[in-house]
DNA sequence: GTATTATATTTACGCGCGTAAATACTGGAT
DNA sequence: ATCCAGTATTTACGCGCGTAAATATAATAC
């Protein structure tokens, strides 16, 4: 039942409550750092008269906030979506009030988000960089002020701690497959990749070809920008106006452009998957959320979404919590989902 | 050339630039309110010494900030992300500090939501509510106490606007267009949808063959929450083991089911498209920013996204400058986009 | 040159809370 | 009853800025 008589501000709240304001602002600073009978007693008054220290007076006086700030480079590829919803969910459970950003594909705009992140005084960042085109001294910067923990796209050597995925494993582990299972494949993946990880992708392909004795073959698609799909399909087509794929197994760098070459095979009327009458086979990396619904069904390798939110944010509190600074670095390994596609 | 000692506040940032605090406040405020030599000894100083007011303390005692919340029920979604990221940027443009939230489909976050919004002080607040579950009790006290515009969802006579599709129109226009073209369709949609979009859309579909007199035929896929892919996958999976669909045209009620439903396609071997080997057609809404690279691409109906944030975040301008609260509804109608699948 | 505005300065207070130090209280043990 | 450690209270200051009123100054007009 809560009392219609408003409390204006935490002298009033405490006054209602029959104690003083520092000692409620203690509670609410830190609920178990006051008597459990005080505690009850906060309580029940919250209960009863609903009233909510006010976030900017808090947050001017405190030199650590519980502020964290999430920033991806490109909220409306679902992959960052859901990894950020991941993120965000974990930071409450751990006690912050977190705040979502997005560069939107903009390395100015990620700059300047890095500036107004900076007057939030956040207790930290979880920070997936654009890559390629972020600005190394901007986040450098930033870094240096803000304990950052970066996820997904590694820039060496800064902030509090990597976290991402074993991305040369990936392609490693999907072109073994491959090629254990069918013609070894050609691999797939923009000219200019906005993001370091297809380095390493590519890598990982080139090594397992080596390992296994079979012709590495590298076809690139023009294109810039995070429309993935655009470029798969295009750059797909491309290849087939010219002579088609030099393989039957396409690897492709990642999950989007897969989805653009299948695609673009079905415009040219090309049958995709395991079937007997299906002429080609495409493979993607990261098991985006609609992987599992293309025509056929996207063969993937998983990032493990849960393990590296997990660990950034558990990497970002205990450094929070402790101020140490010495970097350490996590990847996790991909899972081989095997759908229709390949 | 930034000057290495830093300001610490307002006062100091005065004094270097010559002035006195309260004129550099009233900059801060507002850059026309001071005169244009003023203007450009504040500027200057700013690119000097670089200096950001600290925005709890302005907050603080600011009546109306120029905070802005955005809220939509799911972000993983691509199509809210998408007019996400539309608004957001309408809001930097127009001078607003936009923050984006996600209720994540849940209710109950929805309203802490909101709760915590409150302690923002926003100066308007950008909502795309649940739908059928939203609180609406919760909804209407925060409405009347922040300024509100509702868009894609609308809860009847809430807020100071309403800004969304013609829902009706949406599915109206694809049947007779289905119609015309070929078998008439049934409709495929969720038992319990999450959102009243859904029943507007039925609506549409019964009064398009109602008008044409063809007999409508209605299809429900079972299935709760956000997971549209996989529900359009399992129900029309369902379908085809019972029979299947009464028509070989089979209009969905938003694009993420017809996803599902091509991927249900795919698995039983049934040809979707326009070639004559195809046999059967399906159409969806939305134009889902993945709707175009699906296989066969879909044909969709396109919400108008700009049209739909640029008049939300108008009237929201408009609202909070002029004060007023009069209600509002607008809605853009959808156009067609012709592809492959039907 | 003076009168008239428009703009800046001075001064002073308040916002809601964090925080620190000194003091007073509480419950439980002896 | 006495003592003590753990908590709560009192008091007081400060954070960085908004804002208002009175005053001083600069820009513009005549």
């Amino acid at each position: 039942m809560i009392k219609t008589s408003k409390i204006k501000n935490m002298e009033e709240f405490a006054s209602v409550s029959g104690l003083s304001r520092p000692t409620v602002s203690k509670y609410f600073n830190d609920a178990e750092s006051v008597r459990a009978s005080t505690r009850t007693r906060i309580e029940q008054a919250l209960e009863e008269y609903d009233y909510r220290p006010n976030i900017y007076a808090i947050n001017q006086n405190r030199k650590l906030t519980k502020n964290v700030g999430i920033l991806v480079p490109y909220l409306s590829d679902p992959f960052f979506a859901e990894i950020a919803r991941n993120v965000e969910q974990r930071c409450i459970d751990a006690g912050f009030r977190p705040t979502l950003y997005s560069a939107h594909g903009d390395p100015s705009l990620e700059v300047e988000i890095l500036d107004s992140l900076r007057s939030f005084k956040p207790a930290g960042v979880l920070m997936a960089p654009l890559g390629r085109s972020s600005i190394r001294g901007e986040i450098e910067k930033f870094c240096d002020e803000v304990p950052t923990v970066l996820f997904d796209s590694n820039i060496p050597d800064l902030g509090l701690a990597f976290v991402g995925s074993n991305n040369t494993q990936f392609s490693m582990l999907m072109a073994e497959y491959l090629c254990r299972t069918g013609e070894p494949p050609c691999f797939f993946e923009m000219q200019t990749p906005s993001n370091p990880n297809a380095n390493k992708r590519r890598q990982g392909y080139l090594d397992a070809m080596l390992k296994l004795g079979h012709q590495p073959k590298v076809i690139k698609a023009e294109g810039d920008g995070w429309a993935f799909e655009e470029i798969g399909r295009r750059g797909a087509h491309e290849v087939f106006k010219s002579g088609g794929f030099p393989s039957k197994t396409i690897l492709c760098s990642n999950d989007r452009l897969a989805i653009g070459v299948l695609t673009a095979c079905w415009e040219e009327g090309i049958r995709v998957g395991l079937d007997p009458e299906a002429s080609i086979r495409v493979a993607g990396q990261d098991d985006h959320p609609l992987a599992r619904y293309t025509c056929p069904p996207l063969t993937t390798i998983a990032q493990e979404y849960e393990a590296i939110s997990s660990y950034a944010v558990e990497m970002l509190t205990k450094a929070v919590e402790s101020g140490e600074k010495d970097h350490e670095s996590k990847l996790f390994e991909g899972k081989l989902v095997m759908r229709d596609s390949a």
